[in-house]
DNA sequence: CCTGATGATGTTAGCGCTATCATTTCGCGC
DNA sequence: GCGCGAAATGATAGCGCTAACATCATCAGG
């Protein structure tokens, strides 16, 4: 009978089945039948159980369990236009910020039945396009995605799809829908501010080559490019150094030398990542500078670790597990019957400057 | 104007459209009229060029372009029953070592069009049940499962799935399918084996309570009563606490305290993670207790900040990268044509002892 | 009893794609 | 030209589910 030389079902589950085109599967006709009902009455009884008469329901679940029916999604999906499925796209789950942020929106999700489509873009531009383009393919009922720069092709397709967006990481002026994120450009300056609060004149910047840290480094030079205004005589002073990405703890200590070498005299040392910094404590270690008094690091990331770098490294804190909570629930929302709500559909999560033991205290 | 089977739509993509359950996206059928072939034709351009005509192919890919068509890869599961999906199940990504499988299983299968589909299963089997029940609705062509102790409801609703297993991060005599991780138990023993070889014999265990670290510290204790045999006056004794999960470094503190509490002169603690293995450093050197003179330190899973640790951490590196392409490769080749290989369905990936400053040097 | 509102269940017709088979076109030797 | 196998293309019929509507039971109020 047909192409399934082991349909060793042991009863109702492919009775008559003979076209060669069915999977085998346990399907809702199955439990219809066993259950008494039609199939109609089974997806009801499975998705709207409220629109059911008790008797029946319990009938349908003793049919589900007695033929093991899994329901299948797929088919589902295609007829009702609704995937339950939410695609999240990062440039990568290998660190820890972003593996945060993607936990906690996979668990929040979890809870109201929807599923995570993961999407790793890489850092690269062109790479979020096809990405886009092939989870787009799933029809997800919502798209997330690291980042507010798109090309000019994703904001177009993802404005095609006519699903919620919701952009995280950082802020922009024109999201395309929703956006949860912090201000890089407002964590630059927030880290220049206290470094000059803790005293230091003379900067170095060691940042990874990517966007954002980009812009943390514009709003840290736009800070201490305004003291100098303040207090021209004070011999403020700033360097930026790039790195290349990924960043790696060796690439810190290159471009720890690099600054070392164009700065001498340097107090204090930005660095666009946890990892970089590592690299720039290796290397004023290796020079035998006294950390923080000969030379100040900041981190960016507070990741596991650098609370357990010696000297305990000063950093930057941001709340991915937050991010993905909000999103989660922003998106939660959209499905349930809430509105687009611009006004509550952009959130500044903040960030908090970690004060450890990398970085002089503050002068009160 | 009926229901519209043969309301030719002219060109323009959905000029006739008024089937109230249409999505409104552009389909094959616009692309087909676009082209001016048929649509059957158009799903092959797309899905095997290689049978269609090189002169039709081009027409076939202008039209695209031009209507802007994303395919529907849900009708096509729908219709093909391949989903090109591959559910990966792990605890939690915001962990490093699943987070790098993650990663790494993403990128190798993305190669070949293949998407990830995540389900985090926490460190409850009640939940993967649920879990696997979900993922499996959505008919994906293969499932990554880490571990192997799987409830009977999961075992039996994986079988029934007929498609490709693959078991990681463990060993196991009896795979569901494929398998492809290392024995925690050889991990314990070979911690024992290097620190018996550095010259210690008082033993504590930092254990999260969890059955993995659980297979961790057997082998590590039967290392032990091994050599305590072997050698019976040498005065070789082990002790084990367990710590609550998820580990933390507060609760490898504590968990260190009651280990020095019941053994006074223990010389060296083997943790179940690096987490718990910082919490211990930092009671010893709370006790002012010399690291490694005093009281060595063994950790497991060389995150990234084993290295940064002060001293740096000695630990136990699983290449959970590596782990994550082999499934990727291991999978693709049963997708091919590859039939089930069983000889080489079964990979111990091995794992690598890193002495780093928290041990002392083995003895010659 | 009838009426009409309400709730429970059934029937039908697709969702957008691809497997399968039927048909047309092409290439090429004679 | 003709015939024939191979290549290219088309027509048809679902995949398993659910939206939308139809039907059937139930029951209160008249």
């Amino acid at each position: 009978m047909g192409r399934f030389p082991d349909s060793r079902f042991d009863k109702a589950a492919d009775g008559g089945r003979d076209n060669p085109r069915a999977t085998g599967a346990v399907r809702l006709s199955d439990v219809a039948a066993a259950a008494g009902v039609a199939a109609m009455t089974v997806s009801r009884a499975l998705n709207q159980p409220e629109l059911v008469s008790e008797r029946t329901r319990e009938r349908v679940q003793r049919a589900v369990i007695e033929t093991g029916y899994v329901p299948n999604r797929v088919a589902g999906a295609l007829a009702s236009s609704r995937s339950k499925m939410v695609a999240v796209l990062v440039p990568t789950v290998a660190h820890s910020l972003f593996a945060d942020v993607v936990q906690s929106i996979t668990d929040t999700l979890a809870v109201e039945g929807y599923q995570v489509l993961l999407g790793l873009t890489g850092y690269q531009t062109e790479e979020e396009a096809a990405v886009v383009e092939t989870v787009l393919s799933r029809r997800p009922d919502a798209l997330v995605v690291a980042g507010t720069r798109h090309s000019e092709a994703t904001r177009q397709r993802l404005g095609a799809a006519r699903i919620p967006v919701v952009e995280i990481w950082d802020m922009s002026d024109d999201p395309l829908d929703m956006l949860i994120g912090f201000s890089h450009h407002a964590v630059g300056e927030a880290v220049a501010d206290h470094l000059l609060g803790c005293g230091y004149q003379r900067f170095g910047q060691a940042m990874a080559d990517d966007p954002r840290s980009h812009q943390r480094a514009e709003g840290f030079n736009a800070r201490i490019l305004a003291e100098q205004k303040a207090r021209p005589d004070a011999g403020i002073k700033v360097t930026t150094h790039w790195a290349e990405i990924p960043a790696t703890l060796v690439g810190g200590r290159t471009t720890a030398a690099n600054v070392l070498a164009g700065m001498p005299d340097c107090e204090a040392i930005f660095c666009s990542s946890d990892t970089l910094a590592m690299g720039v404590i290796a290397e004023a270690q290796s020079r035998a500078m006294a950390i923080p008094e000969a030379l100040a690091v900041m981190g960016f990331g507070d990741m596991s670790f650098a609370a357990a770098t010696w000297p305990a490294l000063s950093t930057v804190r941001i709340d991915g597990a937050e991010i993905g909570r909000l999103t989660a629930a922003h998106l939660l929302q959209r499905f349930g019957a809430g509105s687009p709500d611009p006004a509550h559909d952009i959130v500044d999560v903040g960030f908090e400057i970690v004060a450890r033991q990398t970085t002089l205290s503050p002068r009160s």
